[in-house]
RNA sequence: GGGCCCGUGGUCUAGCUGGUUAUGACAUCGCCCUUACACGGCGGGGAUCACGCGUUCAAAUCGCGUCGGGCCCA
């Protein structure tokens, strides 16, 4: 037998394992009888590396995907990647020092592309030190053909089906990217503003106008009040002059107004915020365009155009100040638009743009059709469906996205949306194989591309075989995700797989919290809280990485990364290897029928089988792992290891053959159930032991084995006799004069002869000692819902009785009090009673643990 | 301004469909090198469960309010 290292070694190990794991036993099969449990993976963002966030996410997955599989399922676990979008394009544009249009559209792109496959790499590789159990086999790259021809078609599928159209309309848009984005890629910010004091000529004097955006005079197309508000009454419906433009607007009443903020008259611009867009649909004003779509004043605003918004903004102000147009400022704190990406602070332009439908109600309807773990992130995704104003902007005028599949004919202005066969394409590459229907065959492609989250919508479409698959695998079972990601890709893929088939995407949702810092933190690299993955890789392995976030908590909580739990991680891997290396020369599978001890472990063993299966289950995984460090640290290690020392160190015989066969039982079972958690270490014990993997077993089940009363007994015997020597300042080896034990259960004194180290004798029944009750406890549990408002008198009564009184009615089989003269019947359960036991001779010390008592002679 | 989550020993955390002595980890104190493990063993100390009111025989757990922290949105 090979020499086993005192200290487990766990980099070698996994290092190991890595490189010789064969990941095709991960992959899904199509053609299995097995339940399916497929997995809609996050397609993470190829930039950057795999940090602690995906990490936690990944092992949450991986947990899940290594559990279903030993239970039965044919489970898939994709890996996708997200690969287009503005971030991966403006590092092209940092890294080569160009902008998007001073390169070929596919040169731009193929750059894209190269950076993209880098990144995808070096994930590959810290996913598989992870120790991740995906499926290779079902990996999707969102930029390559075989997967944007899917975006492609569901862009054409949901044309046809009215669900999506082209239309101008307002919307975000940043200037510095040059795009449109969506609200979900809008964030704010508190800023410090001017808020300006104006005039504008009325026919009688003057209206007064407080706006923080003067600069968007020109866009200006009306002005409101409230039409509760007397001062401005007999303005309404009447018009006021836009002062330096020299216009006449209308003044409109609307509700909606705050009297209370500035002068109670708003300027109504296209477009300035969000609201003067609901005040322009709904009073429908006409546009003014002011500002273009590279941020630069346009033509109607005279001598500011060609200007930045900035610019135009001090210029106006100074000019309107000189001509005591604006006659008071004051600075106000105002949330600003931003792009997510660049922090530039966005404008609201109409532009003519591509829209997908949103129905707020069926969204609701089909979130409410999946399980939600925990429950209340369903109120997130609701919150944000009840904001929605307008319908899903997916147009964006970029390169580095999938191509909208359209053209426009040159003759009459047609649109031709290409049909599925022709796909995929880059309209701006080929011409549609087609005349268009006024004969014309010149057309004009369309150069906007998709917004990613509509690659991405479609994932769990996607790996469950759509579109081609006869035998489309919907819906999924589990998405597993961020919390910070709900109102984008669970709400978009919620709305897509909705729209495309009409059902829900997946069974079940978990959501994961964020990765915090040590200091309570977001992880960034400005605070100086970065942990990279390939740290702890280093440090303690991948195994004590998964030990921390499956500690973590509940679900969906964020969880701190602390090195001490990383450490507390090792220690336990640490002791598991102590564990086997002290059982490994004596576990075998061998013919001894289990005595107490041994059905005692085998009982918590199956208690411990149980808990878990049931923990993991529902997605609890702190709980998994606690229940499974205490029963291999505390039951298996400090008592029965402890316990059956003596036997295993005899010679051979029944009694030793149990606690061989115990022991490789334990162990063997501890393997199965840490493996999803801790695939290195439990992979490298149950290998040595078996000689298979660990990884292609099944998930243990209960053995059945009823707990012995006398094996617990035996057990806290043991615990008070090793107490007992401790207390003493004996040595734990060092002998006890004699022991004898006294218990109706007829307890076996294998065990306790090697931990008193001197003979044990066994009894039946009570010594002569005198046992002598000395306290009563009620039991709230039992008289609370018997005697209710009662039971409080009860207690009192209780413990002014004499103890030994009590007991002798309990005794008996029921204890009679005396309630205001009222006689109650307790039942003996209602009470349990505090007993001291006197030693009766000179030499005998006196343990009473639970039933049994023990006398040690001294 | 609205919504959601959270506030438990020094630190982090479990429990929160109400019912013995409130879980675990780390830290801390005492004793112990007992032939798997000192990254160990045995034992101990340390919590008015943020605060207030209420419901109840009984509240960390349920309700209302206050204060404090976080997230999402306007």
């Amino acid at each position: 037998m090979s020499e086993v290292s005192k200290e487990y070694n766990f980099k070698q190990a996994e290092e190991k394992w890595v490189s010789s794991w064969d990941d095709s036993v991960y992959y899904f099969d199509w053609e299995s009888k097995k339940p399916q449990y497929i997995i809609d993976t996050p397609p993470p963002y190829p930039t950057g590396n795999f940090h602690i966030g995906n990490a936690l996410n990944w092992c949450y997955i991986d947990f899940v995907a290594r559990y279903k599989r030993m239970q039965g399922y044919n489970v898939m676990f994709p890996q996708g990647w997200d690969c287009h979008g503005l971030p991966t394009e403006v590092k092209v544009e940092e890294i080569y020092h160009i902008t998007k249009n001073q390169v070929p559209r596919e040169e731009f792109r193929r750059l894209c592309e190269k950076l993209t496959e880098e990144a995808i790499e070096r994930f590959h590789k810290s996913m598989a030190r992870l120790g991740l159990s995906i499926d290779w086999s079902n990996e999707y790259i969102t930029m390559k053909p075989e997967y944007y021809v899917k975006t492609q078609r569901s862009f054409v599928q949901m044309y046809r089906n009215g669900q999506i159209y082209r239309e101008d309309h307002p919307v975000n848009w940043c200037p510095r990217c040059g795009t449109a984005i969506a609200f979900a890629e809008v964030e704010y910010d508190s800023r410090t503003t001017t808020l300006n004091y104006m005039r504008f000529p009325a026919d009688e004097g003057f209206v007064e106008i407080a706006t923080t955006r003067p600069e968007l005079l020109a866009a200006c197309v009306a002005v409101a009040v409230n039409p509760e508000d007397e001062r401005y009454r007999k303005y309404i419906g009447k018009t006021v002059r836009v002062p330096l433009f020299e216009y006449d607007v209308p003044v409109l009443a609307d509700p909606v107004v705050d009297t209370k903020f500035g002068t109670g008259v708003v300027m109504i611009c296209t477009f300035g915020d969000k609201q003067d867009v609901r005040w322009w649909m709904e009073h429908r004003l006409p546009l003014r365009q002011a500002i273009d779509r590279n941020g630069l004043l346009t033509k109607i605003a005279g001598p500011y155009s060609g200007l930045s918004v900035d610019e135009t903004k001090k210029k106006i102000i100074q000019d309107m100040k000189d001509r005591e147009i604006i006659f008071r400022q004051e600075p106000l704190e105002q949330n600003v638009g931003l792009c997510w990406r660049c922090k530039t602070p966005i404008e609201i332009l109409s532009e003519r743009q591509w829209f997908v439908k949103i129905n707020p109600e069926e969204i609701r309807k089909t979130a409410d059709e999946i399980l939600w773990i925990p429950p209340h992130m369903q109120v997130r995704l609701n919150n944000w469906v009840d904001s929605v104003e307008w319908d899903w902007c997916i147009s964006r005028q970029r390169i580095f996205a999938t191509p909208i599949p359209v053209w426009y004919c040159k003759g009459c202005g047609e649109v031709l949306v290409a049909e599925e066969e022709w796909l995929p394409l880059d309209p701006t590459q080929t011409n549609p194989p087609v005349k268009c229907k006024c004969g014309c065959d010149e057309f004009i492609p369309e150069k906007d591309v998709l917004d990613t989250w509509m690659d991405s919508s479609i994932s769990a479409l996607a790996v469950a075989g759509w579109p081609d698959r006869k035998d489309l695998r919907m819906p999924t079972q589990l998405r597993p995700q961020g919390h910070d990601i709900i109102r984008t890709w669970a709400f978009y893929t919620i709305l897509r797989c909705k729209s495309l088939l009409g059902i829900r995407p997946w069974d079940a949702i978990l959501i994961n919290g964020m990765a915090l810092g040590e200091d309570g933190h977001k992880m960034s690299k400005s605070l100086n809280n970065f942990i990279r993955p390939e740290e702890v890789f280093e440090t303690n392995g991948a195994d004590a990485l998964r030990q921390w976030a499956a500690m973590g908590g509940s679900p969906g909580n964020d969880i701190m990364f602390q090195w001490k739990e990383i450490t507390a991680a090792s220690r336990f891997q640490q002791k598991l290897w102590s564990i086997f290396r002290f059982a490994r020369p004596f576990m075998a599978k061998t013919d001894g029928r289990p005595g107490q001890v041994d059905r005692w472990l085998l009982a918590e063993l199956d208690r411990l089988v149980l808990a878990a299966t049931s923990f993991m289950d529902n997605f609890q995984f702190d709980e998994t792992i606690k229940a499974i460090r205490a029963f291999a640290w505390e039951t298996l290690a400090d008592n029965y290891i402890e316990l059956v020392k003596a036997r295993l160190y005899g010679p051979d015989c029944a009694e030793k053959r149990a606690a061989q066969n115990t022991l490789y039982t334990a162990i063997e079972t501890l393997c199965r159930l840490m493996a999803p958690i801790m695939p290195f270490l439990s992979e490298e014990i149950y290998h040595s032991l078996t000689g298979e993997s660990v990884h292609v077993q099944s998930w243990p089940k209960p053995l059945g084995v009823a707990a012995d009363p006398a094996g617990l007994a035996v057990k806290e015997i043991a615990a008070a006799l090793r107490r007992y020597k401790s207390e003493r300042g004996m040595a734990l080896n060092s002998p006890l004069p004699g022991i004898v034990v006294y218990s109706d259960l007829g307890l076996e004194t294998v065990d306790l002869r090697g931990v008193a180290n001197s003979h044990v004798e066994s009894r039946i029944g009570k010594p002569e000692v005198e046992m002598k009750p000395v306290a009563v406890k009620p039991q709230m549990k039992i008289l609370g819902p018997m005697f209710k408002d009662k039971s409080r008198r009860i207690i009192k009564i209780l413990s002014s009785m004499d103890p030994a009184e009590v007991a002798g009615q309990k005794a008996y089989g029921c204890i009679k009090v005396d309630v205001d003269g009222e006689a109650i019947d307790l039942p003996p359960a209602a009470v349990e009673l505090v007993v001291e036991t006197l030693s009766a001779g000179e030499a005998v010390d006196v343990l009473g643990v639970g039933d049994a008592t023990v006398l040690v002679r001294k």
